[in-house]
RNA sequence: GCGCCUGUGGCUCAACGGAUAGAGCAUCUGACUACGGAUCAGAAGGUUGGGGGUUCGAAUCCCUCCAGGCGCGCCA
């Protein structure tokens, strides 16, 4: 089904010729939506805006849905829905399983990467981020009805291996019983034993060798290693609530038997230059040139991001590729999407995106860190945020307040204004839901139904069925800028009305036709909240 | 030095070149014998970091300066 503001649109296109562009309207007294098209037409033109709407108002056919088109201000034309037409619309939201999410016209392939942590060291902050983020957009794909494929490119591989196992040898622990933090507490004593001892530096970098060459003993450790660190991510991502798995994995190791292979390749076809022992790619652009194999040899992140891109587009065949990755790795990304666009690995009807996101900080607004200047630990921020809420608002509010502002800023991690159950809040909306589930309840139990929107005469009634009608593009808008924060103020303005129309509206004192219809927007408008939330990672609780 | 991001009421954030820059928090005033009050209605609070420019129209685009953050060949 076309969406209502879709064939708006359409309809005022037809006539003329260009986009309207249309908007909510700024103010209750211009209608539903608004289009500036006639000062764009005039102003190509050389006409007058008013005469230009005045034409286009003749001829647009909107009668059917529309209260007679009105000309204001500039040149502005308004335009006003019918609530007929609102009442159909908000009951098809609500009978409808999609609530009025249109399926993508061309369903893709999108491949996102995302959460990402590193074996043998716990989640921190920014994995938060990524991982909520990705899962986010993980929802809202799919449910526009699009293959998504995640991918957990965990750092599972790199020299860091040979301390770590080194250093098991050498303490005669068992790694499998190990937990992660009993994991990461390792990772710092080798770190700090490499730091101290050239012997053991020495022995380590050798111990890099044999895990490469697939020294039998070396793997099982490093294999034991993961399964520790797996465990840990996954209690993590069960308490967080998202979708990952397993099934989800793709490890920086998996590519170990590409990196020489993309080094070839670029290299034979003249993509790739030694420069300075080095093989390098020099990108038009950037100051200095992309390094696919080290001086020493050994390949870095930028030849296994390479190596992944081929990956996603010829094995898992993507055509869409999403990175939710913090902003500082926005460089990277560019050069590696620009080698890769180079080598053909990633073809033009391939788009690829990075997704950048801004730092948590804390209180002070500095960078959110420990006492002893550490990373703070995404467990231990859960914990802060379950100090002030059950677990289910806690881990609301963490997600509403991640994703409700725009993702290249930094945000400040304040526990106590997150849970808050007023304002623009993620409980806030979560109290919305279970209001109207409660209200939907009690109806239940006093044999009261409603099945259809039929009468909308308060303006209240009628705001909260405008905005059910805009779900749909909210969801479509979202899918495409990878704007999570536009469903949130969505949510927000439709809980939002809801409040009002509850204070302004009787529902069950109400009767007959007004009482069963206003039953039925209660419905559509807890369905399209808890679908909403859904999509935002957040539980639509029943009650609370 | 070069590049990227950010700068909007006291605080936290919206605004896809368009009408009088919108919300929330905090503050103040109200609301049915409130319990759908974990709410709602209203008030007050802004020369959108500064200065130029483009445009019928700029928070938004361009230039410049300021402040903060982050990057810039062999770590990932």
């Amino acid at each position: 089904m076309l969406s209502l503001p879709s064939l708006l649109s359409e309809r005022v296109q037809a006539v003329a010729g260009i986009d309207p562009e249309l908007r909510p309207a700024t103010r209750p007294q211009f209608g539903h939506y608004q289009t500036n098209v006639a000062l764009r037409l005039a102003n190509a033109e050389g006409t007058k805006p008013r005469d230009v709407a005045a034409r286009l108002v003749e001829q647009i056919d909107l009668g059917d849905l529309c209260e007679p088109l009105e000309i204001a201000g500039p040149g502005f034309i308004n335009l006003r829905i019918r609530t007929d037409v609102l009442a159909r619309v908000a009951t098809q939201v609500l009978t409808e399983p999609s609530s009025g999410i249109s399926a993508a016209g061309q369903p893709r392939t999108v491949v996102i990467d995302y959460s990402s942590p590193n074996v043998a060291k716990q989640m921190h902050v920014g994995h938060l981020r990524s991982t909520i983020i990705g899962d986010c957009f993980t929802r809202v794909l799919r449910a526009q009805g699009h293959t998504v494929i995640p991918q957990n490119h965990i750092g599972d591989w790199g020299r860091q291996f040979g301390m770590l196992v080194e250093q098991i040898l050498e303490e005669g622990i068992d790694v499998a019983a190990l937990d992660l933090p009993a994991a990461e507490e390792l990772y710092q004593r080798a770190n700090g034993h490499l730091q101290s001892s050239e012997e053991f530096a020495d022995r380590a970098r050798e111990r890099v060798v044999m895990l490469q060459a697939g020294d039998a003993a070396t793997r099982t450790l490093w294999q034991q290693l993961i399964d520790v660190s797996l465990a840990g991510f996954n209690a993590t991502y069960k308490r967080m609530n998202v979708l990952l798995t397993n099934a989800d994995l793709a490890g920086e190791s998996i590519y170990n038997d590409d990196l020489a292979v993309v080094a070839a390749d670029l290299e034979d076809r003249g993509i790739a230059v030694v420069d300075g022992g080095a093989l390098v790619v020099f990108v038009e652009g950037f100051t200095a040139p992309a390094i696919i194999r080290n001086a020493a040899g050994g390949f870095g992140y930028t030849c296994t991001d390479l190596a992944a891109v081929r990956h996603r587009v010829g094995d898992l065949h993507a055509d869409r590729m999403i990175y939710v990755v913090g902003a500082p790795q926005a460089h990277h990304f560019e050069q590696v999407f620009a080698v890769a666009r180079l080598a053909g690995y990633l073809p033009d009807g391939v788009s690829a995106e990075h997704v950048g996101f801004g730092q948590v900080l804390g209180a002070d607004g500095k960078k959110f860190s420990t006492r002893e200047g550490t990373a703070v630990t995404l467990n231990s921020l859960l914990d802060a945020a379950e100090s002030e809420a059950a677990p289910a608002i806690a881990l609301a509010a963490i997600k509403y307040a991640d994703l409700s502002s725009g993702l290249q800023k930094d945000y400040t991690f304040d526990a106590e204004r997150m849970v808050a159950t007023t304002g623009d809040t993620g409980p806030y909306l979560q109290y919305a839901h279970a209001r109207a589930n409660q209200i939907l309840r009690k109806a239940e139990a006093e044999g009261f139904a409603g099945d259809a929107v039929t009468v909308l005469a308060e303006p209240a009634e009628q705001q909260v069925a405008l905005l059910l009608s805009r779900f749909g593009e909210v969801v479509a808008a979202v899918g495409e800028t990878l704007q999570p924060h536009r469903l949130c103020g969505y949510l927000y303005e439709l809980a939002g009305a809801l409040s009002s129309f509850y204070e302004q509206c009787p529902v069950l004192k109400s009767e007959g036709e007004v009482r069963s219809s206003r039953l039925a927007l209660c419905e559509a408008t807890r369905k399209v909240l808890a679908t909403g939330l859904d999509l935002l990672g957040i539980e639509a609780p029943e009650r609370m």
